[in-house]
DNA sequence: CTCCATTTTGCAAATCATTTGCATTTATAT
DNA sequence: ATATAAATGCAAATGATTTGCAAAATGGAG
C-alpha cells in the first residue's frame, strides 16, 4: 500500500481527495509505523495548520473502511492505526513505555481450528499481541 | 480462583472485605464468564441497590492489582473483566453481537521465541483473539 | 465490646478518547 | 463555470473511565 494506491482506493470508492486526505496519507506513508489519532493529528497539524481533530478521526475510521489501513485496540485502550502492509503480522507492546513493534511470526496459520467448527464459529480475523518489556525499558529497570 | 481465596488474597495484602466487594467477587462466581463493569455493577446491584458505580470500577481495577481478575481489552473499546482460572486461554469474539467464548488453544506455547530475542523484547503476558461471526450470528444472517 | 486510624464508599463532577449535528466549504462530474 | 453531493471545521454530545472529597464502614488494639 503507498500513497497511490491509497488515493486511487479512496477515488474508485468514490470518495473524494481532499488535501487533508492527502496529508493524512503522506503521514502514514512518511514512516509505516503505528500512529494514535492524536499523533497523526500532529503531523498533519505541521503541514496543515487548520486541519481539525474530528476530520483526521473521520478519515481514519474512513481509511479503516475502504481498508487501506488498520486499526490496533491495545490494552491502554487508545486505538492505533498503521497502514495495511502486504504481510500480515503482529505485535509485540511494550507494558511500560507503550512502544510497539511488529513480529512476523503469526500462529494463526499452524493453528487446528477444530475447536473454533466445535463452535460454530466463523473466524474473520485474528489478533496476537504479546506484552512485555522493550530493550530500553527492560534495561532501565 | 475461588471465593474463598479471592477473600483471602484481599485480606493478606491488606484490604478490607466490605460487602461491596464481596458481592462484587461473587457476581464473578456465579458464572465464570467475562463482564463488562456494567454488567457487574447490574449484577450487584440486584444485591446490593446502594451500590456506586465507581465503588465497582474501583473494584475492578484492585482486583486486578491483586491478580485475581483479568481486564480484557478487546476491539470494542469496552473493558471486560474475567475471573483468572487455573488455565490460560484465549478467546474468540463475536464482531456482531460481541458475545465472548473461551477456547483452550494457545498458540504461545509452540511459538518460535527467537524474534522476541532478537529484539530484546522481555515477554510478561500475551493475547491471541480471533474475531468473527458466533454461531447464532452467522446463521441470522 | 468500644474506640481509632485507616480504608472504602457514594456522590458529583472531571477526564479522555471518540463521535455527532450542522452550517459552510470544497471536489469533481457535467 | 456550475450544480450537487461529499467533506470540513467547530462546538457540543457521548460514553467509558477516573477522581476529589466528605461521610461511612472495617478491623485491630485496648
Amino acid at each position: 500500500m503507498n500513497k497511490n494506491n491509497i488515493e486511487s482506493t479512496l477515488k474508485n470508492q468514490g470518495y473524494k481527495l481532499t488535501g487533508q486526505r492527502r496529508f493524512i496519507i503522506e503521514a502514514f506513508e512518511e514512516c509505516p509505523a503505528h500512529y494514535t489519532a492524536q499523533e497523526i493529528y500532529e503531523k498533519v497539524k505541521a503541514q496543515n495548520p487548520n486541519i481539525n481533530f474530528s476530520t483526521v478521526y473521520r478519515n481514519l475510521e474512513l481509511l479503516c473502511k475502504i481498508g487501506v489501513i488498520n486499526k490496533l485496540n491495545i490494552s491502554s485502550g487508545i486505538s492505533h492505526f498503521e497502514i495495511k502492509h502486504d504481510e500480515h503480522h503482529h505485535h509485540v507492546i511494550c507494558l511500560k513505555c507503550g512502544d510497539m513493534q511488529s513480529i512476523d511470526v503469526c500462529p494463526y496459520a499452524e493453528l487446528k481450528v477444530s475447536e473454533l467448527d466445535k463452535l460454530g464459529f466463523v473466524p474473520i480475523e485474528h489478533k496476537f499481541e504479546i506484552y512485555g518489556y522493550c530493550k530500553k525499558c527492560s534495561k532501565d529497570n
